[in-house]
RNA sequence: GGACCCGUGGUCUAGGGGUUAUGACGUCGCCCUUACAAGGCGAAGGUCGCUGGUUCAAAUCCGGCCGGGUCCA
């Protein structure tokens, strides 16, 4: 028979993942009956490269997938694909140097949607060559009306529920984009501007106030001004008019105790509105707002002469203009943080834009009650999204006045402004295409005007637990598969993806969405910084994958614990390659074995008895961490458990056997080991399947095969095992240390002692293992019994006597050894303490002994009690 | 500024009250052994960030500090 010695990952893997593709292995069954396990998978966007974060975060998720999958779930893991959405939007943009204003909405949408639609089989391919097992019947991507008309049908109830409000509102703005966003779409980052000086004339005098502002630009919509009311210097001001400069327009001087003293000299402009501080005195005291920042990012009519320039053009301006009436006194560094679009990175306004919102803060409880019955991996990410909720302010701003996401199903009269929401038969929907559902405006006959705004693309990603069980679309399914059992998502999206998710589900199906969320972490680069296309340090997984295969890069995926960040650390991919070569190669010698594995067996020695028992313990161990998704701590014990126990001791005392015994145990423990691989590693523990054991386990592949159980788990088996290994360990070390081949030939192996009576029927591993013509086990020999050491057993002495047990150890401690030798000889040691003598019994004492045998020309090895005496 | 996570041999990492601290990578030595040299066996290498406390007992629990990270203001 011809044996490849070196696993070949890249034609391996080609070969099962046409298979699995051919076979429809992965596919989900609506009409089984087994327990569902449906998995609301994060769609992929539609961004093109794939991210070594993207191949290790759904690794993770096919973990899950197909361990379920063994264990006898009909399992859901939807391929799925956001196309949606304004960086989409950015690319196209920057690709055809347009503007959403440059083009009709349905060419510009179209664009959009070839440019996204163009990566989706490739990155169907990259999920493919990574072996993940997502199933394509039931695919779906965001863009398609089949899904916006659940986002949509989802919006008409909320609407028909009263949730959904339009109101003039300040919110967020991003000038590029031209668009609202929301909170969570709002970065920061740090900016050194210029802290300016500025007079302000006080009315009826010819004195004047100097008041610090970064922006000198706003101070067109100057409303007030604001001291501490314990600023005795400001006291006088309060209620004097000041005369702002540029502009000449009179306001009050009010008392705040929200003004920070410290900062600049004291005295806030207000102004609506330029932060949130301001938006907060704006509520706070009604004041009228005023429009100084346009749509586009460009003064108004307000700013006189300034109208028309940006934000920072308009900024120069007036302080060159300041600085030619002298009216501005100083000019310092001030380091700030300023809002930024998360999509492109321009710096956000605060305007008044009519908008529409989705009531949120009326739910802050509602969310956190139902967060409380899902079930966090890891637990402490839960906090997160208390914290968010908790910390939410305002409602949701639903509305987008973009062009590639999916259309709000309203229209608006012309005349009353009266708003009318499509049914839900209509949907899916355009109103800037479609007609309303009634002709006329029911309140005033009005003309109505179809909405030109988008959702926000959290509206539709919200959706997802409701589109994958089937809502809207077929009432049996969605009670078989709603809530959904696991989310998977990455910690970033927490305020996002999981809150607006637990949010709608609440409000749309009294319900939380899932049992479970799994939240995994981000891929570093090497030195733990992220990655970033512009810093230059993305790593490209694709070469890796071709290098190493890509059940190595998924091992790596397997050592990444879930809520953390990670290093990329290339030795742990190839550590995972050695595992599919090491893997693979025990399959080629425990084949020989395989060809008649017995159901039963009763004559199975003790090393048998031992790497069974050390088998179940590691499948009950392993299937626990599978289920609670540490799969870090699975991947550890099946490794450890494959590549020591099993491969290093027991297939190497195997070796000379062929009985029906090792036949039993190889057959039933490796099929196992390679099951509890196969979530980690599905291509080489196919293989090793296909080629031995799919004859006799019957399944068409090994994931569709069912999980192992334990056999038995046998104490004194366990422990003689331990000892045998231990032996086996240290005779080996004898010889390395004597500078002999492994393989020397040895005469004579004796196991003296006591203790050694464990390994009576273990003879014949021992001598074949260590090449010893022959072993005996013996109780008693020519042997002298040395004590070499007495410790005290702290972990005894302590619960046993807690307080007192710190002067037993002292009073030992002064006690020598060969006075507690005698006294544990005679039964007992007494030692005297400040509060009295204590007898302590031979159990309280760790006792290390020396055997001895006496004339004999042999060397001897100390494993614990047992003398091995080694003949050459 | 707040919340959360993390500081363990040269590097990365496990362990979350019990006295001999896990493993990987790297280093060194030996060995081609009826699968695997991309392997096996063995060795060296650590006062578990610092500092108080709780406890009979702390890498582990608590407080403070230092350092790194994430999310949010």
């Amino acid at each position: 028979m011809f044996y490849m010695s070196q696993y070949d990952s890249a034609s391996i893997e080609r070969r099962w993942q046409e298979m699995w593709k051919r076979d429809e292995v992965y596919r989900f069954d609506p009409a089984s009956d087994k327990p569902v396990y449906s998995i609301d998978n994060p769609p992929r966007y539609t961004s093109g490269s794939l991210h070594l974060g993207h191949a290790t975060g759904y690794s993770l998720i096919d973990f899950a997938a197909r361990f379920k999958r063994m264990t006898g779930h009909n399992v859901f893991f939807p391929l799925c694909f956001d196309v949606n959405g304004t960086p989409i939007e950015v690319r196209v943009e920057k690709k055809h140097d347009i503007t959403k204003l440059d083009l009709p909405r349905r060419e510009y949408r179209q664009l959009c949607s070839d440019y996204a639609n163009g990566f989706i089989d490739e990155m169907t391919h990259h999920f493919e060559i990574l072996g993940e097992s997502m199933d394509p019947s039931i695919y779906y991507q965001t863009d398609a009306p089949y899904y916006r008309r659940i986002t949509q049908i989802s919006f008409v109830e909320l609407f028909e529920k009263g949730l959904v409000y339009k109101a003039n509102f300040p919110v967020n703005w991003c000038p590029r984009c031209m668009t609202a966003l929301a909170d969570a779409e709002v970065e920061y980052r740090d900016n050194v501007t210029k802290l300016n000086y500025i007079r302000f004339g006080i009315e009826g005098s010819d004195e004047h106030v100097t008041i610090a502002t970064t922006r000198p630009e706003l101070l067109c919509t100057c409303k007030v001004v604001a001291v501490h009311p314990d600023d005795e210097t400001k006291r006088d001001l309060i209620g004097k008019r000041l005369i702002t400069p540029l502009y000449g327009r009179h306001v009050e001087v009010i008392a705040d105790p929200k003004v920070d003293p410290g900062y600049g000299t004291g005295n806030v402009m207000i102004c609506t509105i330029g932060d949130k501080d301001d938006l907060e005195w704006v509520m706070k005291y009604h004041l009228e707002m005023e429009k100084g920042i346009d749509e586009t990012g460009r003064m108004t009519e307000l700013a006189g002469k300034y109208a028309g320039m940006t934000v920072p053009e308009a900024r120069a301006a007036a302080i060159d203009d300041l600085r030619a009436r002298g009216l501005l006194e100083e000019q310092e560094d001030n380091p700030q943080q300023v809002s930024i679009c998360w999509r492109c990175k321009t710096a956000v306004e605060y305007l008044q834009v009519p908008q529409w919102f989705l009531k949120t803060t009326d739910f802050k409880e509602d969310v956190l009650r139902r967060s409380e019955e899902i079930r966090w991996f890891p637990e402490f990410m839960k906090i997160r999204l208390r914290d968010w909720t908790e910390s939410l302010e305002w409602d949701w701003v639903l509305s987008r006045q973009r062009i590639f996401a999916t259309p709000i199903p309203l229209w608006e009269c012309e005349d009353c402004g009266h708003a009318v929401c499509a049914t839900k038969e209509q949907c899916y929907v355009d109103p800037t295409e479609d007609a309303p559902p009634v002709p006329v405006c029911p309140q005033c006959g009005g003309r109505l005007i179809g909405c030109t705004d988008v959702f926000d693309t959290w509206m539709d990603s919200s959706g997802s637990a409701l589109y994958n069980t089937f809502w809207e679309r077929d009432a049996e399914l969605h009670e078989k598969l709603f809530p959904m059992s696991m989310r998977p998502q990455s910690h970033d999206i927490i305020r996002t993806w999981a809150f607006y998710s637990i949010l709608r589900c609440g409000q749309i199906a009294a319900s939380k969405p899932w049992d479970d969320i799994m939240i995994h972490g981000f891929i570093m680069a090497p030195d733990g910084t992220p990655m970033h296309s512009s810093v230059g340090n993305v790593i490209d997984p694709i070469p890796i994958l071709e290098e190493y295969g890509a059940d190595a890069l998924r091992y790596y995926a397997a050592t990444c614990s879930l809520g953390i960040d990670h290093a990329f650390r290339e030795k742990d991919v190839i550590r995972g390659r050695r595992l599919s070569n090491k893997v693979f190669n025990i399959g080629q010698f425990v084949g020989r074995f395989l060809g008649d594995v017995p159901e039963a067996c009763d004559s199975l020695r003790t090393a048998d008895r031992w790497i069974i028992s050390r088998y179940s313990d590691t499948v009950a161990a392993v299937t626990r961490h599978f289920e609670e998704y540490q799969f870090d701590k699975a991947m550890r014990e099946v490794e450890a458990f494959i590549w020591n126990d099993f491969a290093d001791n027991y297939v190497e005392m195997a070796k000379g056997r062929s009985d029906e015994a090792v036949r039993y145990t190889l057959g039933n423990v490796f099929l196992g080991a390679v099951k509890m691989l196969a979530p980690f590693m599905p291509h080489v523990t196919e293989d090793i399947y296909q080629e031995h054991f799919r004859k006799t386990d019957g399944h068409a592949s090994i994931h569709l095969s069912p999980w192992p159980v334990p056999l038995f788990s046998d104490g004194d088996a366990l422990t003689a095992g331990a000892v045998l290994a231990e032996v086996i360990g240290a005779v080996r070390a004898w010889k390395s240390e004597n500078k002999l081949p492994l393989n020397a030939e040895m005469r004579r192996i004796e196991l003296i002692g006591e203790a050694a009576s464990v390994l009576e029927g273990s003879e014949a591993d021992v001598s074949e293992t260590l090449k010893a013509r022959e072993t005996v086990v013996v109780r008693e020999a020519e042997l002298g019994e040395e004590v070499v050491g007495v410790k005290p057993d702290y972990g005894r002495l302590g619960p046993a006597f807690k307080a007192q047990a710190k002067s037993i150890a002292a009073a030992l401690a002064e006690t020598d050894l060969d006075a507690l030798r005698d006294m544990l000889a005679a039964g007992a040691v007494t030692v005297g303490t400040a509060d009295g003598d204590v007898v302590l019994g031979p159990e309280f004492f760790k006792v290390e002994k020396r055997l001895t045998l006496g004339g004999r020309a042999v060397d001897t090895v100390q494993v614990g009690d047992i003398l091995v005496a080694v003949e050459l």
